[in-house]
DNA sequence: TTTATATATCGCAATATAACGATATATTAA
DNA sequence: TTAATATATCGTTATATTGCGATATATAAA
């Protein structure tokens, strides 16, 4: 019950559904989900430890920056199905729609304090 | 986004949870609920209009009672596919087994302030 | 070493959620 | 009609969550 209860309050915020959502696209650090989410760097850093503690995404360190992936839910079955839900729900929802639209734009070399 | 959000919320509490996989087994009235979660009435009555909303669970009328059963899914596309994982999740659960194992016990003719 | 950068964590304020008792509503029985 | 019962809603308090700025940590560059 633990786990599935962290899954789905990890998912039940409309900036970490996001976050899954960007990165179902692509790699991202914290400093390029929190320029594209537009909210302060620990608030982004935070959503990112929930996510990440629910098995939903997968951190790994490259340097200063810290590389963000969804995960391939393997640390728990019920982030897994949700994964892979995941990867058409939302689609259409012209919210996320902008957020991945707008992901060319949102380069760490040009955003992360430079 | 919203109506996932919805499902979402209304399946991270535990409480909640519970009340999926006891109504799976059958129909159950608020007191009936109430006994089996051993809270309030006005506890397991907004339980019930949470899932309710999220399209989990539906209600019918019978008389002075309010029979809950588990939607169709026909109403979100969300719930019907977590009303899904929840037919096997949290089936080795140790407080749903407690839970599903009392309810030949939770009987509304004996419970319901008779 | 010192400096700068990216991220994580801490502490607080604002908001949301949960649980309860009390009350309101609706239905049935008398 | 009145009385009793099952449920829904209201109002309050306690708890949890969210977002932020400030600070700490870790890495890289100078």
């Amino acid at each position: 019950m633990k786990f599935f209860l962290k899954v789905m309050k990890a998912l039940s915020d409309p900036g970490r559904v996001k976050i899954m959502k960007m990165i179902q696209n692509r790699v991202m650090c914290v400093c390029e989900i929190q320029a594209a989410l537009q909210v302060a760097q620990s608030t982004a850093s935070k959503h990112l430890q929930i996510l990440e503690d629910a098995g939903l995404i997968v951190s790994r360190k490259d340097g200063l920056w810290v590389n963000y992936m969804v995960a391939d839910g393997s640390q728990s079955p019920y982030a897994a199905s949700m994964i892979g839900n995941l990867r058409h729900w939302m689609d259409n929802d012209p919210e996320v729609q902008l957020l991945v639209d707008a992901l060319p734009n949102i380069r760490r070399e040009t955003i992360c304090g430079r």
